[in-house]
DNA sequence: GAAAAAGATTGAGTTCGTTCAATTTTGAAG
DNA sequence: CTTCAAAATTGAACGAACTCAATCTTTTTC
């Protein structure tokens, strides 16, 4: 079943992801050369390229592992929502923003995000994109638990009211990973202020 | 006052302004070289970078300059609102929308949006940034100008709506740019679709 | 009007992402 | 075990964005 080849192949690829991703952190995005993650991963630069097809995609991939835990994350919280509107959606979003800068620079995030417009077509920018929707996903399922408990005006559509909120919080964060200077607690507070708001749209 | 200097300094930026927006259009962003731009414009590859920062900041300067134009356009139709809710806020975004391809491919507007969140703080970039809450801005005071007329709940603010409806067509047009496939008229049918949801989330 | 200073242009050189033909490694068949 | 085909690795070569020291042009100074 698992033979040697398949073997390495698993192994040559979570080399040059670890080393990838410690070296992104540490040094920037720019600074680091494919050259670098090979000797760090032990292989040659043009087996980076058998696995992950422009550096901007292995650095989608490094993203979309982290994407993938925050989309866990918040599995859990949307099967049990707090109990009123703001503070279920303060909640989830909160998950979201905290999760982000855990293993991630501004940095990554900036060029991440760029490369997955620049380059929608590439394997792990289609990953990206569908992880983006499973979070939207979850926030129209949240909002679909709490007009179930009475807490949102039932006469609009979870998935078009979830997708609002999505592009809120999205376009706050994006804000957020383009100035470097600002801290996350800004963050916190503009997303506060907006979720009161969209609660109010929301109430019933 | 405009000395030898200074109007070749604007003859220079518009030739290369002007050849490179050609170019772009005609060959795609990527398969134009800054040699080639430069041989255009009838100047160096070196005083390409006098000009501009970087390939981007170049794009970026011709994109802006379209958005200026649809800022404008914004400018005339805001004064004058259609007499609905649903009615105004789709011309808005048509007009958006129908300009947007008007000089500019889809490639060119995928690049350039990734180089805005790429490098914030390029010079064109934080132009293009600024433009971006212009329109911003518009969307504001068009939802502002029916508040008056007594044509959407007065409960809430026009700033936050307005950003709730910017976020969304935003989002809308990244998502058309990213499909090569996907014709303009089905982003205005999704557009619509959305305008009257949002509209019924801002009745009166 | 000549000389010096300031500003701009130039293109050869550097760097790094990416490609590809040659080579090596793995798995299967006889 | 040997042979062969398929798959993967390699690193040298390529191309294009960007840099910079040398050169040229414009403006200012006296």
């Amino acid at each position: 079943m698992t033979g040697l080849r398949e073997r390495q192949k698993a192994d040559r690829t979570g080399r040059i992801l670890d080393a990838a991703s410690r070296l992104f952190r540490a040094q920037g995005y720019d600074a680091v050369r494919i050259e670098d993650i090979a000797a760090a991963a032990e292989v040659s630069a043009g087996t980076c390229y058998n696995y992950f097809s422009t550096k901007g995609d292995l650095l989608l991939a490094i993203v979309s592992m982290e994407v993938e835990e925050v989309v866990d994350a918040g599995r859990t919280l949307v099967e049990n929502p707090p109990a009123s509107t703001a503070l279920a959606l303060g909640s989830l979003i909160r998950l979201y923003y905290d999760h982000s800068l855990h293993y991630l620079s501004k940095e990554m995030w900036r060029k991440a995000m760029a490369f997955s417009i620049e380059a929608p077509g590439t394997p792990f920018s289609q990953r990206y994109t569908e992880l983006d929707a499973m979070l939207s996903a979850q926030v129209c399922d949240l909002i679909g638990a709490l007009q179930r408990r009475g807490l949102a005006r039932p006469d609009l559509e979870p998935a078009t009211l979830g997708q609002i909120v999505f592009n809120t919080l999205n376009q706050m964060f994006i804000e957020f990973v383009k100035a470097d200077a600002m801290p996350l607690a800004d963050l916190h507070r503009t997303s506060d202020a907006q979720t009161e708001s969209l609660a109010v749209l929301m109430r019933v």
